[in-house]
DNA sequence: AAAGCGTGGTT
DNA sequence: TAACCAAGCTT
């Protein structure tokens, strides 16, 4: 019995596990929980900063709770999926209003909570409180599709619920925390995505693909399909050394971002800056470049505009005017920052 | 069930 | 260089 599966992955936890990422210091629940939202879909030292300057901002849920979203939103900046932090926003408000400043401590309740799915309820119980719970991020997945040699993409139901029923039966009851914690290392360090170093591997002994050297087929890919292609034109208006930003509704891409006001069709641009209220003066195009998402490509062609009279009050909740350097306390989408910062430069 | 949702690093 | 994809969740 000393050389089960979780027995082994637990043993070579203790020596080469790591133990020193910035939320595995001062552990709370508040910490694992804002850690694994970073995490998800998000590599490691990507997160890092974000999580150390997160922190130093709001290190309590309740002064999450209490920020406005635009400040949130701009400690979120470049970290993409801005769902996530809208959810965590959420999230803190409703801890601190209905669960008296405390995280659930089950699963269950847990995954009620906005943001917060089957894995990282588990991450939060194993990790944050140290009780049982399982969990399925993508290196578990990795490592339990190479070693029991689960065919197919885990992005599939039936492939994903194979998974999940493996890290059942296999996350020990006590423990669970170190064992979880220990098989995402695996995952990161081991077994990783190319060029596994399964000599080093804690449970080679009794791996599927590396007996059969079939370790490149797993995990299956995800289908593939072309990305469309999508454009837009991003409308830089400027006036007396500000740029105007507008504000992105809280759903779809860039939810709750302020960006360049945008037109499919430059031959609406004219009545578009009508109905803003802005006179124009003259037109530039800037260099365009494509900007790409999970799920298309976006040609953007940005077109910097002087405005001489701005006529309307525009709605200040959904429009801003701003100076390229001098904006902080927003949230940005990332071919925002970069056109900010070019017109900082050219100036 | 499958698509929507970002960005930056790696190959 | 363009594809691939990383500590997923929501609809």
């Amino acid at each position: 019995m000393t050389h089960t599966f979780s027995s082994q992955v637990l043993r070579w936890f203790q020596q080469y596990g790591r133990k020193h990422l910035p939320w595995q210091k001062k552990v709370t629940p508040y910490r694992v929980w804002v850690s694994e939202i970073m995490l998800q879909q998000t590599q490691v030292t990507t997160v890092i900063p974000y999580f150390d300057r997160f922190m130093t901002t709001f290190p309590t849920v309740q002064v999450l709770a209490d920020a406005p979203q635009d400040q949130v939103l701009s400690l979120w900046t470049g970290l993409g999926y801005y769902a996530r932090a809208r959810n965590l926003h959420k999230t803190a408000k409703l801890i601190c209003t209905r669960f008296n400043g405390e995280f659930p401590e089950k699963v269950h309740d847990l995954e009620e909570l906005p943001g917060i799915g089957r894995s990282t309820a588990g991450a939060i119980r194993s990790l944050g409180y140290g009780k049982y719970a399982p969990i399925l991020d993508g290196n578990v997945k990795r490592v339990l599709a190479r070693h029991f040699a689960i065919a197919g993409w885990p992005g599939k139901a039936s492939v994903l619920k194979e998974l999940w029923q493996l890290t059942e039966q296999l996350t020990p009851e006590k423990e669970s925390g170190a064992y979880n914690q220990a098989m995402m290392d695996i995952g990161a360090m081991i077994c990783t995505r190319t060029k596994p170093l399964c000599e080093e591997c804690p449970v080679n002994n009794t791996c599927s693909a590396k007996a059969n050297e079939t370790i490149a087929q797993y995990p299956g890919k995800k289908p593939k399909k072309t990305k469309p292609v999508k454009a837009t034109h991003m409308l830089i208006f400027r006036h007396n050394g500000h740029f105007l930003l507008e504000k992105r509704p809280q759903t779809g891409i860039w939810g709750g971002l302020w960006c360049f006001p945008q037109s499919d069709d430059e031959a609406q641009v004219t009545s578009l800056a009508q109905r803003y209220g802005l006179t124009e003066q003259g037109r530039q195009k800037l260099p365009g470049f494509r900007h790409t998402f999970s799920h298309f490509h976006l040609d953007c062609y940005p077109l910097l505009i002087d405005v001489v009279s701005t006529d309307t009050q525009l709605n200040e909740h959904q429009y801003l005017w701003v100076k390229p350097d001098t904006n902080k306390g927003l949230g940005f989408a990332a071919p925002t920052v970069k056109l900010m910062e070019q017109l900082t430069i050219n100036k």
